[in-house]
Order: structure tokens, then C-alpha cells, then sequence
DNA sequence: TTCACACTCATACTTTCGGGTGAATTGAGT
DNA sequence: ACTCAATTCACCCGAAAGTATGAGTGTGAA
């Protein structure tokens, strides 16, 4: 937000250096006052698109692929940071032993743990906790 | 879209109404030439801001809610209309037994149709074919 | 220190999945 | 009538998933 007006600032400056250019010319060249102002309507149009697309890029981000971690959801359920990281390795469609090999436990260990999750998200299985996850906003 | 350029043209209409009235005013009052082209600055800015902005909305809207379902990776995968069945119940998290309740069939054919649906879809675990499917817009 | 808790792992057992094979039925098109 | 694809179901087997229980370790708080 900084970096717009900022570069807003810097658009208004160099307006004023094209502005006193064209009054150069205005006067010297004899170029009519519409087309004068038709130009100045022109640049200003563009910048104001420009600026509005600046405004909403970030808003378009932020609706479409920002994802907003639920701690509230995360610490009532008790659910631990270890817990996390299983069910986000879940929802990749890992299985239980690639979940292992790539968090470097044993087989037996993922087991308890998705076990766990399984318990406090109130489900039975491992397509039913990444859905529910996912509503609860603990995954993207 | 049409509306915009419509619109636009509108607004640029009332700029050439509002043009000669401060021209007017100009040649009376004795304005200067740097508050005329001031104005329509501000005016042409806020109107490409507005433009900006009534451009990049629809996007929004569209990339958040619709879904299309892809019938050409259906028939290219050859994915029949009871496989796509079967998938839509197993993405909802349903064990196979529970899908074979909810479509009267065996849970023997509900088995045979979703290994001939990990096949079409290249993959070998459920989680994985619920992903797949997404990216394929075969569901929502 | 003691206590709680997260993390780790193991063993044993049950259930669910997934692969492979084969087969009967049906409906649509040739 | 014949073919072909879709749908249905069965049986077997091994792998993966899930449940239950117990237990060792480390960390941080009381």
C-alpha cells in the first residue's frame, strides 16, 4: 500500500513535468485547449485503471487463495502442532508410510497420531478428517 | 462489459458538459489553466479507479463460486456416469460399504468401480483420486 | 522435583482398501 | 443376431488403515 502511493506521488510529479511540457508546446505550437486536456483526461484515465487494479490485485489475492489458519479450532480440539503436520500430509494423499518417512518416525507413530486426530475431529477416517479440516480452516 | 463501455461513454459525455462549463468559468472568472487541467485529473482518475475496480470484480465472482464440470477429461479418461457417482460419495468421505448402501449395489461393485476409477484417474489410493478429480474438475 | 503433556514407538488385533480374475446381465448400436 | 461397453457381483489375497493398550523420553510449568 506504501509502494502505490508512493509511485502514486511519483505519477502526480512527472504529470507536472508533462504538464508544463505540453503547456510548452501549448503556447509556443498553438495546439488547442481540448487537446490539451484531452491528453491530460487520457493519462489520468489510465493511472486511475492502473491504481484500481493495484487496489483490488490484493483483494483478489487475498479472496482467492489466502488461507486464514483456525487457532481457535485448533486449540478447543487440543490438536497438536505434530497432529498438524500429519493431517496436512494427509490431505497431500500420502499414505501412512510416506507420512512417516518424510516426518522421520516410524510407521507406528503416525498411526497414533493420525489416530488422535481422528478422535478430536470427530471422525473415522481419513477422507472424512481432511474434509472436515478443511471446513474447520485447519488446512487450505 | 457493454455496460462498462457504456458507461464509460456516458461519463465521458458529461466530462465534455462539465469541460465547457469551466470553460465557461474560466473565461469568466479568470481560473487558471493549472486548476481546469487539476479537475480533470481528479475526475478522470476517479473514474479510471472506478473503471479498475468494475473490471476486476467480475473476476472475483468467477473465480470463487463456479464450478465446470470438465466432460472432456470424462470421456477422454473414459470415466462412466456410476464411477463418477462413486467418486462424488467417496470425496464426500464415505467408506466404500456406505457408498454401496447408498447406490443399492454390493460393496464388491463399488470396489471394482472405484479400482477402475484410480486407473482412469492414474492413482492408487482414494485420497489421491479426490485430489485428481478436483484439479479435473471432475467435482466441485 | 513433580506433574502434565506432547511425542515417540511397539505389539496385537480388526477392519477397510485395493488388485486380480472371472463371470452374468443388460442395453445400445451395427 | 452379434458385438461391445457398462454394470453388476463374487472370491481371494495382500497391503493399508484404524483401534487398543502400554510404555519410554523430553520439556515446560507449578
Amino acid at each position: 500500500m506504501k509502494k502505490t502511493i508512493f509511485l502514486y506521488g511519483l505519477a502526480l510529479a512527472l504529470l507536472v513535468l508533462i504538464m508544463r511540457m505540453i503547456e510548452y508546446r501549448f503556447l509556443v505550437r498553438d495546439l488547442t485547449l481540448e487537446f490539451y486536456v484531452g491528453t491530460v483526461a487520457v493519462f489520468f484515465t489510465a493511472l486511475g485503471i492502473w491504481v484500481g487494479l493495484r487496489l483490488t490485485r490484493k483483494q483478489v489475492v487475498v479472496i482467492n487463495s489466502e488461507f486464514h489458519f483456525n487457532e481457535k479450532e485448533q486449540s478447543q480440539r487440543g490438536i497438536s502442532k505434530r497432529e498438524l503436520e500429519v493431517l496436512a500430509l494427509m490431505a497431500q494423499g500420502l499414505a501412512n508410510q510416506e507420512i512417516a518417512d518424510k516426518l522421520f518416525v516410524s510407521l507406528n507413530t503416525v498411526k497414533t497420531h493420525s489416530s488422535n486426530l481422528f478422535t478430536k475431529l470427530e471422525v473415522s477416517r481419513r477422507t472424512q478428517a481432511i474434509q472436515k479440516a478443511k471446513e474447520l480452516s485447519l488446512i487450505p
